[in-house]
RNA sequence: CGCGGGGUGGAGCAGUUGGUAGCUCGUCGGGCUCAUAACCCGAAGGUCGAAGGUUCAAGUCCUUUCCCCGCAA
């Protein structure tokens, strides 16, 4: 019954339990996977392969790394595709590949498009502020996440969501989407709408910049700028000429006028008060360069809290 | 061999010119309190990442090695 021929094509972590489920269906035949290069990852430098490629041996797939799907996509044809199903793969597809399938291709993405076109959706969902993002399931077009949407399903962002809650909750969301979605496609059974162009945002991928901590911003925008890097890269900010990490905040609403945003202006039991661009903010889970991250409780056992009181962080 | 920081009782740290391993927190027991995350008393818990070397003596010096972390890619 896998009469329905699939290539699926991803790269992080976040497309895995989407490839599972494809891999594992009754009805579809995933004939291929295309995903990015192995590449040299951390301090020493080790040639890792993609999580996906790492999937995809538990079910002996073919996989296909190039290096430019663009001047390669003729290997990904040999393999005659009724659908190919994209997922943060992480390159744009060229037209004779969008063309070729007779289902066409359909992209996964973590968003409620028009918002947050681009390979950070999760990350700016929070970071943005945004109060809801979902996934969206749509046609491939040439421009990066502007196909017709074919399907949507929505979450709310908590006040306790981070990028790892979110991410992985999303997963689990476009897995189920795609999975309800697939055989309306094959149906016929859909009706694309065009994305409102007036509506568009962007989640381009996060930058070492965006990853620093600007005090002088609320409090609230910092709140969510550590939860959205949170847990990997992390936010951070600069002690005393050291790269410190910041994985957590509460907030307060303390206000001080005539203070410098990012000065350290005291200590709770479980946290640092800092000042920000409007209140305060209550760092509780860091880590400084060279050290493990740590809460905050435990970091204060070890130094003397006279010595930071006043220091500003940056 | 890309640069740098670090591995000390459960956690975070200190440990001076090598000479009985300390601090804060936590844990356990007891006490004081109407009560407590507060306070007081007491206890348990560490072959100082590993291996080798120097020395009368090494957490502290030398060599080798494993692991963790920041930067850079």
């Amino acid at each position: 019954m896998k009469d329905i021929k699939i290539v699926f094509m991803g790269t992080p972590d976040f497309a895995v339990p989407i490839f599972k489920a494809l891999a594992e269906a009754e009805n579809y035949n995933v004939v291929a996977v295309v995903t990015q290069p192995d590449k040299k990852v951390g301090r020493k430098q080790i040639l890792t392969p993609t999580p996906i490629k790492e999937a995809s041996a538990l079910y002996n797939i073919p996989v296909l790394q190039p290096v430019k799907i663009r001047d390669e996509y003729e290997e990904v044809l040999k393999y005659e595709p009724d659908m190919i199903v994209t997922c943060a793969y992480g390159q744009i597809l060229p037209k004779e590949l969008l063309d070729y399938p007779k289902y066409k291709c359909i992209n996964v993405h973590a968003s409620l498009l028009p918002k947050l076109r681009g390979g950070a959706p999760i990350h700016h969902a929070i970071m943005d502020g945004y109060d809801k993002t979902g996934i969206t399931i749509m046609y491939m077009d040439i421009k990066m996440d502007a196909g017709d949407i074919i399907s949507e399903v929505e979450t709310a962002i908590t006040k306790d969501d981070t990028l790892g809650s979110l991410h992985d909750r999303l997963s689990e969301m476009g897995k189920d989407l795609l999975l309800e979605t697939l055989p309306n496609i094959i149906s016929g059974n859909i009706n694309p709408i065009k994305q409102d162009e007036t509506e568009v945002t962007y989640g381009y991928n996060i930058t070492k910049e965006d990853e620093k901590i600007d005090f002088n911003k609320t409090n609230t925008e910092v709140d969510n700028k550590v939860r959205a890097l949170n847990p990997t890269p992390g936010a951070y900010t600069t002690l005393n000429g050291k790269r410190m990490k910041v994985y957590d905040v509460r907030l307060s609403d303390r206000y001080y006028a005539n203070t410098l945003p990012g000065t350290i202006v005291g200590f709770e039991k479980d946290g640092i008060r800092v000042v920000t661009g409007d209140k305060e903010v209550i760092l509780t889970d860091i880590a400084i360069e060279g050290k493990k991250r740590c809460l905050v409780k435990d970091y204060l056992n070890g130094i003397d809290k006279k010595e930071l009181l006043g220091v500003v962080l940056k």
